[in-house]
DNA sequence: ATTAAGTCTACTTATTTGGTAGGGTATTAT
DNA sequence: ATAATACCCTACCAAATAAGTAGACTTAAT
């Protein structure tokens, strides 16, 4: 499951689309707008700025906005910086990667599973971007 | 991700499924050889038993033991049980669902992008059981 | 009766999640 | 220049969940 911060995440970045073109938008706005406790959107638009996601200006007429239009942002790309790893097994992840203690990777039916779990998601999430999320 | 609990049911399960024909297996004999702490076993298993998956014996002779073929059993019932929600938000579980506050799940981006990753998944999680495990 | 084995209730501990507090720093309109 | 604005940063806290443990109890075979 997502947690609740990349709901709110996706929130703002949705918000955060339908504005792009309007320049930079207040924190307060976007979570008043989508109900997301300010401080806690503070930490999570800053952590999306330190990776590269959103850009921001300071100031009197300051806010966020996105660095690319949305439809340069993957799905994918956001779960992972906000959530952790996509697929359901370490030893599965292709940017959490850890090897499994006491199981062999090679003959592992589990695993074996997992990694088309995997490729069925990612086929989805890596293929759409922000722009997807609007209608 | 699945859960620690989630890793150590299916290596639990995957070995009982191994011994499906040969007699009620020890608790102490699935931690052994899988490197499962004993305790957390047990529960695990009691969890498995409770849910109809798996039957016991006690006593002398006694042990755990599959209470259907290894290929009646579906890897989507064992993660449901287990680890929870298969699909990524609340608003999208079949047997999890809660509905979303502040979003329209009628005209929602996130939402149904969500259900297509969802479909993708149980397509294959609902549609292996324990025996695909095996190999 | 003794021993082997699962059952049950109840903890404990560690980690993650969700959220808060409050001052610091950069920018810019005036 | 400066005051107002708005993001930046460090630190903390509480609740929930995950992971693991303890010990007494019940049941069945010999």
């Amino acid at each position: 499951m997502l947690s609740k911060k990349s709901q709110y995440a996706f929130k703002a970045l949705t918000y955060l689309s339908e504005k792009f073109n309007d320049g930079p938008v207040l924190i307060s706005e976007i979570a008043k707008k989508k109900k997301i406790p300010l401080k806690f959107l503070e930490n999570i638009l800053l952590e999306l700025k330190k990776a590269n996601i959103l850009d921001s200006k300071k100031g009197k007429g300051g806010g966020y906005f996105l660095k690319q239009p949305p439809e340069k942002i993957k799905v994918a790309t956001v779960i992972r910086l906000v959530n952790g790893p996509i697929a359901m097994l370490p030893c599965v992840s292709l940017y959490f990667y850890e090897r499994c203690k006491n199981c062999n990777e090679n003959h592992c039916g589990l695993h074996d599973m997992m990694v088309e779990v995997r490729d069925a998601t990612l086929n989805i999430v890596e293929n759409r971007t922000l722009r997807d999320l609007l209608l």
